[in-house]
DNA sequence: TTGTAGGCGTTATCAA
DNA sequence: TTGATAACGCCTACAA
């Protein structure tokens, strides 16, 4: 049987070094205030009892954890886990640790995790888009936590944010499939409901749509999860439907990627019989064939700037400050005129 | 100016309440204990001030936080995001948080990751693969820290695990590549370093390729990220040879989506001119064309039982056990009979 | 440069 | 059923 592991404390160190646990307290987090030989003398204790601090203890007494937390609404999509990764990596690099939980896209689940990391004393947190309950806002305001949305951007509102116009981005690309001959546009979006970047980028489509002087009734809509398999079912559906689409315009690349996949099985050729339009510019999107034009989002550079918004919130260098990054429109061979 | 916020505390709660603190914790934690009449007056109170227990302090006073931490080689590949989803669904359920980090397939980021979570006084950790520095497993068990590892299985050591057996798996499929008559194979594995996953999958097709009586030499191997991108490079130094390969095998379904995109790209058309593996089965490999040949691996149910392993270590129930789960060969239009 | 001692917000052990 | 009170491990004035 294993004797029950005695974990080293700081008082452990401070009892082998000979000193006091103020003085390895210095050691490890303010050197410059140790003289160079007890500071040896203390490293080499640690060293040896194989001592890490505990996180707790320290963020209880030092009133901070250095740590920031992030809740994302799913894993499973690639564009969250590549911002992350900078976003992590540009944390570390100003030594702080990231938490991330997902919310599986519940405003309730989100909401909860948010209670979560703040009680785990998170510094700060990164949030997806702007769309939850005030309730939600007020106790972040309440607590004074710091706070940073990401993956939209919220010029009119006194939120810090770092991302891109979705609806504008979305209505750009919606102009160019016009501009291309396109009357019969159907459009297979995300799951509208809780997810604001979904509901822009319909809303985009909308914009472009109307102001081409075309009704709203005339254009079919579809709302699905973001997953490859319903992509292809809704346009499985679509393509039933008495007018045939020219274009499908997908709420992201995954869509797009589905539709791509199940036209080719229903006898389509992409872009001849039909087109198609992502939103993302995944890895992917380049390797489908054929392949996909889609609206360029500059992941990786979003999540530096949220980890740099977020620090200087933090640090109190700043007000908050919203971000509106560049996105733009990639033209590939999916999207034919027509 | 905002006025610093003032958290509310286990104190504030009770003078509210006109209780004493432990009256306080013990309605937040065996309700059981209190009387109605108390109980309903201090969740008056914790209502009202909107108190949230700190968990730091919490965890230091109990001497465990229901939580446990996770670390995976990387977020950008669906295939963790997914068992890992199943896992926190899992741990939610019995009342227990994930926490989850990135290593970058970097073994020193995850050394370093492993203390910061144990620091925090995770529970539990769940590891990726066996292959790691002997001081790591020391230190972990040193500090009794129940670790299980997932995504690899590792009948004799004593280490938990919950996995598949990578090598016998893709052995299979090699197998049967071979069986279906062909001679001129060429491989496009992982990064074997640090990646035991990668090594036994490649180890399994030159287990395969000797049992049937070839030459390793004639096996030309590639190893490089797993990549769409570096797939799809791979593929075009490993055509430029001598001897033409009438299949790919490759270390999984990413690698072989960028295989199957550069070969069109090159006029090759796949499985006439040359076939195509791949390992995983993720979401894509039914969708891309032709549809992929590929190992079926449970990813949501290895998240599953890894959780519910972890969670009898923690609670002392059972002894380090090790999970063996099926995989199976998904047979589908990429491979060919030559 | 170093040590002493109080406090951070909980839980848990005893008494009452 | 409740209330004091001592941990838990660390940081940080303040004093020496």
């Amino acid at each position: 049987m294993t004797v029950s592991p005695r974990i080293p404390t700081l008082d452990d160190v401070a009892n082998a070094a000979g000193v006091s646990t103020a003085t390895v307290s210095r050691c490890l987090n303010e050197k410059q205030k140790v003289s160079p030989k007890t500071l040896a003398k203390v490293m080499k204790a640690v060293e040896s009892l194989g001592y890490t601090p505990n996180f707790n203890a320290r963020a209880m007494a030092a009133k901070q954890s250095h740590t920031i937390g992030a809740i994302i609404p799913t894993m499973e999509n690639a564009i969250f886990a590549r911002g992350l990764q900078a976003f992590q990596e540009k944390l570390l690099e100003q030594g702080y640790n990231l938490l991330v939980s997902s919310s599986a896209y519940q405003p309730k689940l989100e909401a909860q995790q948010i209670r979560e990391l703040v009680a785990r004393g998170a510094d700060g947190l990164l949030l997806i888009g702007y769309e939850r309950d005030e309730a939600v806002y007020e106790y972040l305001a309440r607590r004074g936590i710091p706070t940073v949305l990401a993956w939209a951007s919220i010029p009119n509102s006194d939120h810090a944010s770092v991302g891109f116009d979705n609806r504008a981005a979305m209505r750009l690309l919606a102009d160019r499939v016009i501009e291309m001959g396109h009357r019969q546009i159907a459009v297979i979006s995300g799951i509208v409901e809780g997810n604001d970047r979904a509901a822009e980028r319909l809303a985009g489509i909308q914009d472009s749509w109307q102001a081409h002087g075309f009704d709203l009734d005339a254009l079919p809509v579809i709302q699905t999860p973001y997953e490859i398999e319903h992509g292809a079912s809704a346009f499985e559906r679509l393509v039933q439907a008495d007018v045939k689409p020219t274009v499908i315009m997908c709420g992201n690349d995954v869509l797009a990627a589905g539709v791509i996949s199940k036209a080719r099985d229903l006898g389509f050729i992409v872009p001849n019989d039909i087109s198609v339009t992502g939103f993302d510019d995944i890895e992917l999107a380049k390797h489908v064939f054929p392949a996909l034009t889609t609206v360029h989002v500059p992941h990786r550079q979003m999540g530096r700037v949220a980890a740099e918004s977020l620090i200087d919130l933090i640090e109190d260098r700043t007000k908050k400050v919203s971000h509106q990054l560049d996105v733009s429109i990639e033209m590939r061979a999916s999207l034919q005129r027509i």
